[in-house]
DNA sequence: ACCTGAACACCGTTCAAGT
DNA sequence: ACCTGAACACCGTTCAAGT
């Protein structure tokens, strides 16, 4: 749906750059090279402008960032929800990290600004909408939402930079050094269980950790 | 304990820097003036030293983040933990978001390297032990660590990435000017909720948000 | 209105040289 | 061994000028 062209200007050239166009040049770039690669003078190379060019369409880079969630979110179909409660929250949750889950640029949007894109708020909308007929309070279910935020937040963060590193080095990390070097009569418990650590952080491994949540958020004696 | 003139050297000068020093003076500057005015040239010039004398002392700008967050760790005291297991759980996750929840520049070192900084290593033993005490499986308790740990990390980094936002803009960010804009009727429990929202990321939400997570983590029945 | 070019004020890091 | 200086290969963004 190119804006472009579709009305003929009054004066002068017609604009060469999009906002449109810019926001796909950006995630083609991030598709083939990776977020690492995503500058100003690199998107403006690609669209054989000049950096300050691209200043005319977006307000800076964060608004850019937002752009591509923007974009990515309004191509991922609001899914039909089960209408028992507890699966309806579950559902939602999962949404929530699946609309991101593809996102390796996700970490930057976080550390820029919330998770705001107005084609992405259906999903915070459908969250709290099934908090609420879980029997939360408002409140409650403001506060649900917060805990599957931050645990989703901390995942993504975690699951890419990790993937990131990797894919750069191929030296071992702080972390293999620091595991290594450990002293099993102070670490007991860690030393045991450093082999299983590794143990793929899959999918499943977030699924189960949404039921736990989940079941702790609905829980009435959380008190104790 | 400064190392330096412990041995007099066999030749050449003393050297005028050491890590200690370079650690202390990273710290001075972000206690002054925050983690993105740390870098390589500033800490130089505060040392009276060139960047690249820096480089002989520490490896890269990564190392020098981790020994940040060593130097800190060293300096929390590990806490006498209640015998109740569940309760020690409870209180040891606490610690690892105590520990961290002074340390701003924590979020440059959640992305450029996991939290393992062997002087910190005893805050996931201490939750690791806490919970196998609960009857959690090894296995159990690594997952259980992991939820912890991503939902304390996406606190963090939240919660430190908005105040460094509101640090440096006066303006309205994203966020505000997207829900300003809100479609009541598409988004009935976000405008709703709207007012609640800003609501106070106190401590005490962590603590409950905590407290929910860890009752749903002992829970036996999280699959229904 | 839209775009360009040069410049500002930075980065982390490598390399070759000095003492 | 420890440090310096110059340089490399970048950043995001501002400003003044062009059509």
């Amino acid at each position: 749906m190119p804006t472009e062209d579709a009305v003929p200007r009054r004066a002068g050239r017609p604009a060469r750059l999009s906002k449109e166009a810019i926001v796909a040049a950006a995630a083609a770039i991030v598709e083939a090279d990776g977020v690492e690669q995503l500058s100003m003078r690199r998107l403006a190379k690609d669209l054989s402008s000049t950096p300050m060019a691209l200043y005319h369409h977006v307000e800076d880079k964060d608004e850019l960032l937002l752009l591509l969630l923007e974009a990515h979110a309004r191509g991922f179909p609001r899914p039909e929800l089960p209408t028992e409660p507890r699966q309806r929250l579950l559902a939602a949750a999962r949404t929530l990290h699946d609309v991101l889950a593809d996102c390796p640029w996700i970490v930057e949007v976080l550390a820029s600004d919330d998770l705001v894109a107005p084609s992405a708020l259906w999903i915070v909308e459908d969250i709290l909408d099934a908090a609420v007929r879980c029997g939360l309070t408002p409140e409650e279910a403001v506060h649900a939402y917060r805990v599957i935020w931050y645990y989703t937040a901390g995942e993504l963060l975690v699951h890419f930079t990790r993937s990131r590193r990797r894919a750069e080095a191929g030296t071992p990390t702080h972390r293999d050094r620091a595991f290594a070097a450990l002293d099993p009569t102070a670490y007991p418990r860690l030393t045991s269980m450093s082999g299983r650590w590794v143990a793929l952080t899959t999918e499943d491994s977030h699924r189960r950790g949404l039921a736990a949540i989940i079941t702790g958020l609905l829980s009435t004696d959380t008190t104790r």
